[in-house]
DNA sequence: CCGGGGATTTGCCACGTGGCAAATCCTTCT
DNA sequence: AGAAGGATTTGCCACGTGGCAAATCCCCGG
C-alpha cells in the first residue's frame, strides 16, 4: 500500500492527474472535473466515490493546467520597490489580505525603484501567471507608457507617477496631505515654518513641496521665500542636514524656524535626533511634523506628528480596482485618491 | 493595422501565439519555439524574420502553457507569518535578491502564523504555481508534518519550528545568540541580568531562555533564581512591565537589575524608554541588549546592543536550499545553522 | 408499456508550449 | 557526380484541465 486515507501520504514524486482518479472510481475523468468544481448535478453517490479516490491517493489540480485552460490564475502581483521601507512592507501584507477577500493571492516583486523592471511590469511581467498587477511606480517616466501592454494586462498604478493612458490608478493624497501639516503647525503659532527633504527627489517631493507651498500662502504668513533644507529622505541625511542647519544658523546668528515639515518620517525623526543632540526642545522652541505616519512614529521621543495615507485604504481601493477591472477589462481607467489622516502626537503640540 | 512594431501596441485582447507568430514569419510553429529558446541551430535570416514577426505582433510566451510542459513555472514561495514584523520584510526582500539569482521569482504568502495556513503550505499551496516553497512556520507542531507533500513539493523550513521528517531547514542561532548577548553583558560587569520577554511565546523564546540559562550558569554568577519579566514581545508590552518592575522594585525596596537581555528588539526598545522615562540611565545604571537587530536598534537613544540573526545568510541559505533541492529532489534533507553577530552598540557599552 | 423531460455522465477537444526524432537542406569530400 | 555528415527545420504529441454539447439514465404521467 502506497499511500492511505490518513496518515503520512507517500512520496508522490508522479502527480496524480484527474485520469487517475477516475480509473480509481470507476468513472470518466470528465466526472471527477465535475466533482471537483463543485457542479451541482452529481449524484452523492457518485460524489462519494470520486472524492474516495482523490483522498486515497492525494490527488490535487493542477493550477498550471487550470491556469492555461481558463487563462487566469487566480494570482495577481504586486510590485513594490522595496519591502525595507516600512509603507511598502504595510502596503504589501495590506493588499495580500484584501486580494484574499477576493480569492486572490499576491505575487510581490520588488523593483528596487529600477525604471527597466518597472517597465517590465507594465508589460505585463510574469503575465500568464498572473491575472494583473498593482504597482507602486517610482522610476517611470510619462514616456514609459508605451511599454504598457495595454487592456491585456490589467494594471493599477499605486502612487503619484501618473501615466498617461488608461489605467487604473489610486493616488495619494500628497498635497493635500502636507498643507494639512502646514495649518496645523500654523494653528500651533509657528510662522517660521520650513521644509525638510529635497522635493525633487521625486514625485511625491514635488506634491507635497505644492501643498506646504499652497498652505503658507493660504495661511499668509510668508515673510520671506520659504525655506527649503535639502536632504535625501533618509533619517540619517534628515540628523546631518538639521543639525547642519541649526548650528549655521547659530553661527551666523539668523533666527531659527519654529517648526520644521519633513518630507517623510525618516527625516523627521532623523530631525528629532538632532533637535535631542543639541538640546533643542520640541515642540516649544521648534514643532516637528512627518508625513507617511510609520509606526516608529508612535514611539519617537516625543512621538511625532505625521500625516497618515491609509495604506489600508490604499490597498482596498487598488485590489477593488483590479478586481473590477478583471471583471470588466473594457472599462475606462479610474483614478481614485485615498484620504489621508493628521495624527496628532506631542512632536507638535504641547 | 492593429500593431505596429513601434509605439503603443494596440489593444491585444485576444492573446498572441507561437502559431501566429509562425503564419507570419512563414515558418513553422516549432521554428519560433525554437528561436525563443534559443536554439542553437537556427538560421540568422529565420531567427530575423521570427524575431520581426514576434516584434510585430507583440508575441508573449505563455508561461502558463510552459509552466505545464515543463513541470515548472521559476516561481518559489515564500511564506511568513506577516510582513509588518521587520525581520520578515528584511528577509523577504533578501530572498527576493537570491532568488534572482537563480531566475526565480517570488510568491510572498502571509499566513498570520495561523497553524491552518501553514500546514496547507506544508501541502504544497498553490503547488502547481510554483516549484517550491520557502517557510517561516510559527504555528506548525511537530505532528503536522504528516501534512506535507513530501518530495513532490520542496519545502524548506526556516527557523527554529523543526519538523521531524526529511525537511531541508535554515536555523537560527538562537541559543548561541542569547548566549552570546549575557556574556556580552557579563564582560561589561552587569552580574544581576533580567531577561524580558516571555519565553513560552514561541519556540525561539525556549531556546533563547535556554542559551540565556546556559550562558548564566557557564558566567556563575547565578545569585537566586534567574529574573525572568514575562511580557508580551512587543514594544508596548516592553514598556509596560519594565516600568511596572522599576516602580515596584522601588517600593519594594528590591535592588534593580543591572541589565536587561530582552527576547527581541521590540521589548528592548519598549525598555528603553521606559528606563528613559523614568531617569534610569543606559548603561550605566541598567544595559539593554536586544534580539534581532532590527534597522531601529542603530538610531534607538541610546543605540541599542543586538543581536544580528544575519537575515542576509538566512535568505542565501534557504535559497540555495530550495535550489540544490530543485535539481535534485531525492536528495537527504539537510538542516543549515546560520550564523549571529552581536552588534555592540551604545546600550550596553560605555 | 411508451414518450417526455430533467438529472447525470461522458466524449471530444483546445488551451500554448517544448521534447523528441525524423525530414530536409547544404557543404564538403572522394 | 554521388555520398557522408552536420546544420536546420519540422511534424507529432502530451502536459492536465474545463467548456460544450451529446449521450445516457431515470422517474412519471398517460
Amino acid at each position: 500500500m502506497r499511500d492511505g486515507p490518513s496518515g503520512v501520504e507517500g512520496v508522490a514524486s508522479v502527480p496524480v492527474r484527474q485520469s487517475d482518479v477516475a480509473r480509481l472510481a470507476g468513472v470518466s475523468p470528465r466526472t471527477v472535473s465535475n466533482v471537483v468544481s463543485g457542479y451541482t448535478h452529481v449524484s452523492a453517490e457518485v460524489r462519494e466515490k470520486v472524492q474516495a479516490a482523490i483522498d486515497e491517493l492525494g490527488y490535487r489540480r493542477s493550477d498550471a493546467a487550470r491556469g492555461l485552460r481558463l487563462g487566469r490564475t487566480g494570482v495577481i502581483a504586486l510590485a513594490v520597490p522595496s519591502l525595507r521601507e516600512r509603507y511598502f512592507a504595510d502596503l504589501a501584507e495590506a493588499v495580500v489580505q484584501r486580494a484574499e477577500e477576493h480569492d486572490l493571492t499576491v505575487m510581490v516583486e520588488v523593483t528596487g525603484g529600477d525604471r527597466e523592471r518597472e517597465r517590465l511590469v507594465l508589460g505585463g511581467g510574469r503575465s500568464s501567471l498572473t491575472d494583473g498587477a498593482l504597482m507602486s511606480a517610482v522610476g517611470l517616466t510619462r514616456t514609459d507608457a508605451k511599454y504598457a501592454a495595454g487592456a491585456s494586462y490589467p494594471l493599477v498604478l499605486i502612487g503619484d507617477r501618473q501615466l498617461p493612458g488608461p489605467f487604473d490608478q489610486v493616488s495619494i493624497p500628497n498635497e493635500e496631505g502636507a498643507a494639512a501639516a502646514v495649518h496645523h503647525l500654523v494653528k500651533q503659532g509657528c510662522r517660521r515654518i520650513a521644509l525638510l527633504g529635497t522635493p525633487e527627489a521625486n514625485r511625491s517631493g514635488e506634491l507635497r513641496l505644492r501643498g506646504y507651498l499652497t498652505a503658507l500662502d493660504e495661511a499668509g504668513i510668508a515673510v520671506g521665500p520659504p525655506r527649503i533644507l535639502r536632504a535625501d529622505w533618509t533619517r540619517r541625511e534628515g540628523q546631518r542636514v538639521v543639525a547642519e542647519m541649526l548650528r549655521g544658523d547659530l553661527e551666523a546668528g539668523i533666527e531659527w524656524p519654529d517648526a520644521l515639515f519633513a518630507m517623510n518620517d525618516s527625516l523627521a525623526l532623523g530631525a528629532l535626533a538632532a533637535l535631542a543632540e543639541l538640546g533643542v526642545r520640541v515642540p516649544t522652541e521648534m514643532a516637528v511634523v512627518g508625513f507617511d505616519d510609520v509606526e516608529e512614529a508612535r514611539f519617537s521621543n516625543p512621538p511625532l506628528t505625521s500625516v497618515s495615507p491609509s495604506v489600508e485604504e490604499i490597498a482596498r481601493l487598488s485590489v477593488e480596482l483590479l478586481v473590477s477591472r478583471l471583471e470588466d477589462p473594457a472599462r475606462r481607467g479610474r483614478r481614485l485618491a485615498s484620504r489621508y489622516e493628521l495624527r496628532q502626537r506631542a512632536s507638535s503640540i504641547g
